[in-house]
This record gives structure tokens, C-alpha cells and sequence, in this order.
RNA sequence: CAGGUAGGGCAAAUGAUCGCGGCCCGUCCCAGACGGGGUGAGGAAAGUCCGGGCUUCACAGGGCAGGAUGCCGGAUAACAUCCGGUGGAGGCAACUCCAAGGAUAGUGCAACAGAAAUAUACCGCCCCGCAGUCCGCUGCGGUGGUAAGGGUGGAAGGGCAGUGUAAGAGACUACCGCCUCUCCGGUAACAGGGAGGGCAUAUGUAAACCCCAUCCGAAGCAAGACCGAACAAAAGCGUUUACGUGGCCCGCCAGCUUUAGGUAGGUCGCUUGAGGUGGCUGGCGACAGUCAUCCUAGACAGAUGAUCAUUCCCCUGCUUUGCAGGGUGACAUAACCCGGCUUAUCGCCCUGCCUGCCAU
């Protein structure tokens, strides 16, 4: 990803949880904190509740994918934690695509204004 | 054709766009970035249940403890796997299933029922004594006999028939079973025959202890090997130029070098291997040998995905040619590597064999 990379430590994930602010929809609960840098980190973590290896590799993929093509419309400096509830196991990606989007416009760190939000 | 049985194979396809991990090549402002090329999950990658390779540690040799295996022979690096047999069970058959050593070394356990459960006399049968008697027998008693009959039980001291006897009993006899010895076929498990023992073993359980035979050192790639900042440590050198302690010197401190140590981090291990495919030879077969040919993921918080279109498949609805709508389109994601086992699985394809029916 060109602007981004991806949040891997431990103590990275437990510093957004407790530090952070958080927004949950349906499918799926976003962490987000500043951390000072021009970059995006982008966490995502699917329990083991939501199903089998498989279907959570391809939760993440899904986030991530949605994240991806939508970059260049959240702000930067963030550290993200996407988390996947169990309502998500069997959503399509365009499902995924305007929960992610949703939270954004939640935490008011996309680009876009607001009108154009409630498309979704 | 129908039903069955055994085995093998596939695991939706194609294209476009965006994207990701290794590898190779090129360019640049060279710890990187960009461009191009090629490559990138499974039959079970799963469970982590066995067996091995590999690595480190331990180890003269022997024993105990503990664990595993358990009909025989073979295959193999090895196995709890596989192949071929033997025995038993099921099926008309093809074929399938079996934890299949020892209960005749010993100990334990066995609900309920039953008189009694490894030992027995409840009823019954018989004998003896006494009393009574309608002379059929009846009643009472016996440190009397008896396991044939009844009843209980999964199991009652081999089975069954006869002889025998007061009634009975392997007490005796035939057949079957068991045990011992022996002959013969087979590498063997075992099969077939003969003789003897009167039975000394005689309910089941060894996935109860146990006995017998064979095998087994421990932990795992987060194994382990190498490089190695920073901080702190030791030794050596050495300025008094700078900070602090001193009136001054030495010394401490500071600086440099070296040394181990091995942290953060990095590199290797890491994919060419008991390897795949095809042919030939040996073998009933598992498999072995040989020749040719191929190189086919190596991530390290972990790449292999998304969208769209067409076809295929499935579902639903209809006018059952077809049309419309719907469907993460089974299970399940490599993590050092192999050989197995077990479990999950939408559909579909191929082959051998058996039984039945029809036709020839």
C-alpha cells in the first residue's frame, strides 16, 4: 500500500486499545489513534469465535482489500485497529467496503464531506 | 439394464482490471525505489495420533522402573503402516470385518437372581433308623449317598448316547471336545492322520493387575549454527587541552584499543528430496533395481486476494425446447521435510468383479 503499512507488535495493538477512540457498526469495530508520524498503520484482527482459518484469512483480506482502494480518502498520521465481529463471517465484500467506510465517517477521518458519506 | 462390491482420478473453467510474497533481469538519486519477466496451497495443507530423517544435549556395559507392540511370513529408513497367507465371524456371491499371545503361573472383579459363583444339597431321587398305616405309603430324624431331573443365571465342575447302580457319578464304553506324545505337508501361523491320558485344565474378564516375547535415551526448526549494535564489565594504552574531586601530583572520571559475553536485530537452517513422471527387468503383491526426463511455494504476525464478464454446476419459480431470479458454488489455508493413520467433504468421471432379469 503506497501511503500505508501494517500495525504488527503486540504492544502497538494494546497501545490503540487503550488509548484510542472507538466506533462499532454491525460488522465491524475500528480503533483509531494519532501516532504522529505521516503514515497510516492499519491493524486487523479477527478472533478465533468468527470461524476457521479460511474464513478469517479472508475477513482480513476483505478489510484490507477495502482499505486499499479507498486509501487515498482517510486522512494520515493514524494507527487503525479494524476488529471483525462474528456477524461478519459470511459478508460479501461490498458489505465490508461500506462498514469500513461508515466507520470512517465516524471517526471524521475521511476526506470526503458528509454529504456525499450518506451515499453509503 | 438394475442392485451390489472393490479400486483409482478430478476438486469448476476462461478472460480483463486492481493488488500481494519469493526469484531473475535492467535502470536510478543504490540499507531502497521503479520497470519488465516468470512463479506462488491441499487431497486432505486439518487433527497432531504413530514412524523416520535432521539438530542439540546425554551415553563404557548391564539391570530396574516406565512405555509401546502382540497369529505367521514378507516389504520398508521405520512404523501402530502396507502386501501375501493362516484361523475365526458375516454375506447366495463378489467381498468385508477381527486388539487374533497366555485364563493349564498367580491375584482380583462379576449387579440381580439363585440353596450354592469356583464353591455348593433348595426341591427332587435313593438308602438307613424310629413311629404310624386304609399296606399304596405317610411323618420325623441322619456332621447318609447323589449333580441324572427341576428351578435361578451370561456362566452350575466337558457335551451327548449307552453300560452300570439303591439312586447316581469318566466309575466304565463309543463319538465329539480338551491335553500330552508322535507321523506327515508347509519357511511359518496352521492343516491332515495316529497313539495315549479318563479329564489332572474346564463360566467370563488380560483395552483388570499380571506373565511371556520383541522394541524403545531426551527434547524439538521458537531445534540449532553464524554475525552482531547499544548499555554495562575486564585488561591495556594514554592527554592533562576541557567537566568534577584537589593547593599540587598520582588516581578516579573522560578518550582510544582489545577481550570475552551474547541482548535488540540480521543471515543461514529453508527446500534436490527415502523427490515426481514415463519405460524396461524381477516379484502373486507391498516393493526393489535400472534407464530416460523434469525442478514444481518458501512466507516469518505470516503472500496466493478482490471486482466485473462469459460458460459450467446447483437451487427456486414458471409456459418443464427454454427463460427469469438467486448461490463467499463441498471440506479446508503450507510454516523444517518425508512415510502412514484418523477425521471433514458439494458434485462428477473411469475401471475390475458378483448377483438377478432381458436379448443373442
Amino acid at each position: 500500500m503506497k501511503y500505508s503499512e501494517s500495525l504488527k507488535k503486540n504492544s502497538d495493538f494494546k497501545n490503540v486499545y487503550r488509548n484510542g477512540k472507538s466506533y462499532a457498526n454491525r460488522y465491524l469495530v475500528m480503533y483509531v489513534l494519532e501516532n504522529g508520524t505521516e503514515r497510516n498503520r492499519l491493524g486487523i484482527s479477527v478472533s478465533k469465535k468468527v470461524g476457521n482459518s479460511v474464513i478469517r484469512h479472508h475477513l482480513t483480506r476483505l478489510v484490507r482489500e477495502s482499505y486499499r482502494l479507498h486509501e487515498d480518502m482517510f486522512q494520515s498520521g493514524l494507527d487503525m485497529v479494524v476488529i471483525a465481529r462474528t456477524t461478519a463471517k459470511d459478508i460479501s465484500y461490498h458489505e465490508v467496503e461500506s462498514a469500513l467506510l461508515h466507520l470512517g465517517g465516524l471517526h471524521k477521518i475521511t476526506k470526503i464531506d458528509k454529504k456525499k458519506m450518506e451515499s453509503f
